[in-house]
DNA sequence: TATGAATGAGGATTCATTCAT
DNA sequence: AATGAATGAATCCTCATTCAT
């Protein structure tokens, strides 16, 4: 096993152990043994354990971009492209379903510099959609008269409560949710 | 001053506190520096630092649903109650914006109990938008093909990213945000 | 007990467990026990064991300058100052036995600054003895042709080697030793 | 490099970490990387950290031990052996500058045992002292009423705090200090 | 023989909580 | 009721040592 890969391994352990608890209670020790490793071990990945929840935050921030980016590069209408939103959020959720949870919960667990470089990450993310929805526009697709940002907005609330409901409170898994009549409903309005 | 307003300063207190270092890095000794107060006295009014954030988080729901009721109940279109919702959402984060920033981000210091206990209240919260929406479709207001707890989602999910971005992000205050254009797009839909 | 009096206390218990064992073996838990308290005491009397070990240094260094210039100051020739000086050693060493074995042993326990500190308050001491040393030529009591820096050195080493023998490896108590005979060969010379 | 060549560059290294930084802030990783080495080499030959600073301070004073022997073995009045032993004190500062500031301020680090039998190596080379002013009283060349072990403790502090001002305060290199002046005021007394 | 990744014992420090005043 | 000095459980992190390669 490579460097980098073990780092992904002891990244794995210490996102069931945060989430479970939370940043404070989760023990190196803890994460250590949830990798199978001695406490020492983790020190010679990481210098801390700020810097990995640091590094676990980073690394799943990079994934979802890297797949939402592909969603958004891809063919298809708006519409299309934000049901496959919806559908990789539902993935990802599942997949990474631990450090979804820290996404969701530990947000301010450091002060000020992560947070910040967190709202950062997220308004890149805000960025990209609110690109589809200027194209969208353009093309004809969506009325001339939305405000990108309030449309983007309302996405990612929907698709964030939308997944949260299902998964979380209902425990449904990923392959029995459709989001279809959801965007169904924001693409058309309640009246 | 009685009990119960000491109670009520010392949850200011630690509302700030909290909200400021999160539930961990918050020292008890903060807390009752700036109740100004000694810190043995915090212990006269809560038997922990936990029940202290529990009855914290308590309170901040109970005035939430508070407001919320009152909306509900009042008279206006369905439409017009939502807008009341938005505004209303946004007048309590800039009230509470020290125990709304607890919500955001201090959801899971709790292990499960107290976070399904939360998961519990936000849902009756839901439960209580969802009839409106009901009342919404018998009335003739809403299409009668919408699926209530779809449009319940998009609601609340689109409310929390609003005043999310606008409030935490763009720094905009209470009574600089307009909700109707958002509401008007959820209504109206994209296209 | 005042506050002063406390840390005066905690300071004793420390020289004991310190010049024991020296500062690292030194447990923070042990020295606490030492003066009948609790470890976390300690840390409301002095911010890190670092701190209590320089506080320890400078209250010796104090202590010992002061009866050093009592000495200095009293009435009396150049050769009873030296024996007056010789004797307070000897007190020192038996009433501080703790703290003057750290200076003998532990100078190095950090790297620089608290060194270039205890260097710096050495050289004073060696100032007061200089000055006397002076004063005798101007009186006419010491050979006017006499570098007062290697007078002044080799007193402090006599004082040094010939208390840390008697002490140290012989196991004498202070009242049993009589530095006369030192002094007058110092003083006459070996020839 | 044979094996005690070896073992030799391993004590040279282990002298510069050591007097750097003192016995326990010392890490084996840096004598390996200061030796050139990998950290379990050294292991290869020494036991542990504490068997490679025992034999270090064995190393040294056996180094010291032999010059010293050299010097008193020569010949020559006591006055110029005396000159000699301060001129060779000056030599071996300079050349094992390292291992001479651990004799100076790490003479602790060891509970009992290791300062018990430094301290006996130390009285080996007050003895052979003893003997040169024995053989100088009998020789006629120092007064015949001077107490050997006193003369010895005063040389012996003399050369140490002569040498350890010139060369770690001052600054000054071997070849610049005269031991003379200081070696005719101890043989002519300051009166 | 040489290496350095892995280990885990050990200790400084923090802070919620208690309780004498 | 109010206080804050005292307490000690709890945990991060370091580094001497081991051992598979």
């Amino acid at each position: 096993m490579t460097r980098e890969e073990k780092k992904i391994e002891i990244l794995k352990a210490a996102a069931i152990v945060f989430s479970k608890n939370g940043f404070y209670a989760a023990k190196m020790e803890d994460i250590a043994k949830q990798a199978g490793i001695g406490k020492g071990t983790v020190y010679g990945y990481f210098d801390s354990k700020e810097a990995l929840f640091h590094e676990l935050l980073k690394y799943g921030i990079e994934e979802y971009k890297e797949g939402m980016e592909k969603v958004l590069k891809g063919k298809g209408s708006v519409k299309e492209k934000t049901i496959e939103l919806f559908k990789y959020h539902g993935k990802f959720l599942t997949k990474y379903i631990d450090i979804a949870q820290i996404f969701i919960n530990q947000q301010a667990v450091f002060p000020k510099e992560l947070r910040k470089e967190m709202l950062k990450e997220k308004m890149k993310l805000f960025s990209m959609l609110k690109e589809m929805i200027e194209q969208g526009k353009k093309d004809g697709e969506l009325r001339d008269d939305l405000d990108e940002e309030l449309v983007t907005l309302s996405i990612a609330g929907s698709i964030s409560q939308f997944y949260g409901k299902k998964v979380f409170f209902d425990n449904y898994s990923y392959d029995e949710i459709s989001p279809e009549p959801m965007v169904e409903i924001l693409f058309k309005g309640y009246i």
